[in-house]
DNA sequence: ATGAAAGCGCTAACAA
DNA sequence: TTGTTAGCGCTTTCAT
């Protein structure tokens, strides 16, 4: 540790209270009941406190006694850093934490990179309850939080029966889409989707591994695809899936990228998130396609950067989401039976989805 | 609080200790130090821990009896949220987590918003010591800061002495753009600054209120402007200087609107930050004026989309920022004398800014 | 208005 | 390898 101002805790509240010739009592009153003791009597406690430089209660001796710590606890199956690079997680951040700020709570953020399986930063972690935000169902570290014996809500995923949770209807958003697609007359697509479980596997998801995925939200939306494209006629298990560990723009490019290479002929290219999106648009152009025109895009998220490029999307509310965990987590009152918030999504038809040209068209013009 | 898988803390240490006809201390080696007992006594302990639902050792116990919290406070002047949205501090967050990360240790936010002035959030945090992150000087939550018995590293704001630092020169670093300005020939400039002070004050800055400044960074670059200028003979009290305290886009467009109703006849607008200098662009657009024909405009800080838009600009290593203040935290060496780092910066060169055109020409067309 | 007593749950010497 | 002994520093009934 860095060099302090002041030297190593030199008093303590019993050697106050020793030196002033006082209870502890009286001196705890001091700081956390001041209508407990005479102003006089007070003001020579803070003085003395003072001179002997005396900081205060101790923090962690008081979480003790009180058994409160006074912060929530964060658990990303990200690297942190990654919560300040994706558009969505920082929105979602944002709320959380303002709906700390609004009950004066600490907001901790657990080291929990998805490499090291060493789950004792979440044992170790003096929180008073966690928010789990989208990790995988077998993440060791949400096991880990689910031992701690304090309230837990859950973000997006995992799906757990018997725990509060807040997110979308995934299966239910993303099916908006692809009724605007099918609307459109779209019947030939690609699809482009986050990892679909802690491993790496940059390529094909086959429907095995798509209903097999540990995370929910994948795992939703792909199904709820599959189940609208079905309806029309066409078979799912033809329609290329692929998956990218990384959820990056590039991801998203050169997912389209073997998209079009195993079909070239599919007239659009369904992501299941924003950034997705946004790398498939800049392969489309990289590659000459217009878009709508030649390839339809379609994202999901409702970042600020994918509204910008006018991306057909769903949005969710990010802001909203990180708050009601929040207000979720803090609010002592209901303690029944699990709740769940739903969030509203909205179906954003922006420039980048149009009915497909037909296969002549696309080769000679129109 | 929410309500919790678990029901309320079911087994101490102790109790599993007595249920299992061992001391406390085997119970506590067997999760602190699995070496000190024999593989069976472990399996047994750890066994038992679970039938009777004991989650492990307390980590607030353990905190108070090891002294060591087991992660880093955070102070921002500003809301919470403010952090998640201004593109450095983004950065400094990113590089502040991974340090945390690299040392396994939480990060803990705390919520001090400027508005109240309740320190209590700062006596009650768990934390093994402070990063405080661009605060005015007089900032109560800072000096509440101070008193605890924690090491304290400040970035960028305040400068105090006998205190661990991180942040650049920024005297040196904006007198760089001054010099490529005034090499260009700008002699008639205006400035737009950020908030100088805790209250709000939305206009010009008289030199005595730049003097008086509660923010070092804004008074380091201020004055060293006023060097620059005044070595080539403007004189620094006529050059209009206008303050504003909310750092948005639209904040720096009204200043730069503001700036040329006080100034018509400036040639560029140096602002203090590129947020604030993004706006100014948008400014300029929407008056008709060409950038950097017309005007020339200045930022400072390095943002992603101030680089993108082209703006001369000073880079400064947000990222790294973050991260030294992290390292200089968390490492125990050296216990000595305060340590500065100091950032190295770099004067960008971007497409707004040229040199300036005669007051003829610029009624007149060339 | 003030004090005495009883822990909160744990770990770290030191001893056996 | 395991147990004994002492607290870490504080808050909180319950008396006075």
């Amino acid at each position: 540790m860095a060099r302090s101002t002041n030297a190593r805790r030199p008093a303590t509240l019993a050697s106050l209270a020793a030196e002033l010739g006082v209870s502890r009592t009286t001196v705890s009153n001091a700081y956390n009941r001041p209508d407990q003791l005479s102003p006089e009597l007070r003001k020579r406690v803070l003085d003395t406190a003072r001179r002997l430089g005396y900081p205060g209660p101790d923090p962690v001796a008081r979480s003790l006694r009180t058994r409160k710590a006074g912060a929530v606890g964060l658990l990303l199956t990200e690297n942190l850093s990654y919560a300040f690079r994706d558009p969505g997680a920082l929105g979602f951040l944002e709320g959380l934490a303002l709906a700390c700020e609004d009950a004066a709570q600490g907001l901790t953020l657990i080291p929990a990179s998805p490499e090291q399986e060493d789950v004792a930063s979440v044992h170790r972690a003096g929180v008073d309850g966690f928010v789990v935000y989208s990790v995988p169902e077998d993440d060791p570290h949400l096991a880990a939080v689910l031992e701690r014996p304090v309230p837990v809500v859950v973000c997006d995923q995992p799906r757990l029966d018997n725990m509060d949770w807040v997110g979308p209807d995934d299966g239910r958003s993303i099916k908006a889409v692809a009724e605007h697609l099918i609307g459109l007359g779209h019947r030939r697509i690609g699809v482009s989707c986050m990892r679909l479980a802690r491993g790496r596997n940059d390529g094909p998801a086959s429907v095995q591994r798509q209903a097999n995925a540990s995370f929910h939200v994948q795992r939703a939306r792909l199904a709820a695809l599959g189940e609208a494209f079905e309806a029309v006629g066409v078979e799912w298990s033809g329609v290329p899936v692929v998956e990218r560990f990384d959820h990056t723009p590039a991801s998203g490019a050169s997912a389209a990228a073997q998209l079009l290479e195993i079909d070239p002929e599919i007239t659009a290219v369904v992501c299941t998130s924003d950034i997705l999106a946004l790398g498939a648009l800049t392969e489309a152009h990289n590659r000459g396609l217009r878009v709508p025109e030649d390839l339809s895009i379609t994202g999901f998220d409702g970042i600020p950067d994918a509204e910008r490029a006018g991306l057909t999307t769903v949005r969710q509310p990010w802001l909203e989401k990180g708050r009601a965990a929040g207000r979720l987590l803090l609010d002592n009152a209901e303690p029944g039976r699990p709740r769940h918030i739903q969030l509203e999504t909205q179906l954003i038809t922006g420039a980048t989805s149009a009915a497909p040209r037909s296969m002549e068209e696309r080769w000679f013009g129109p």
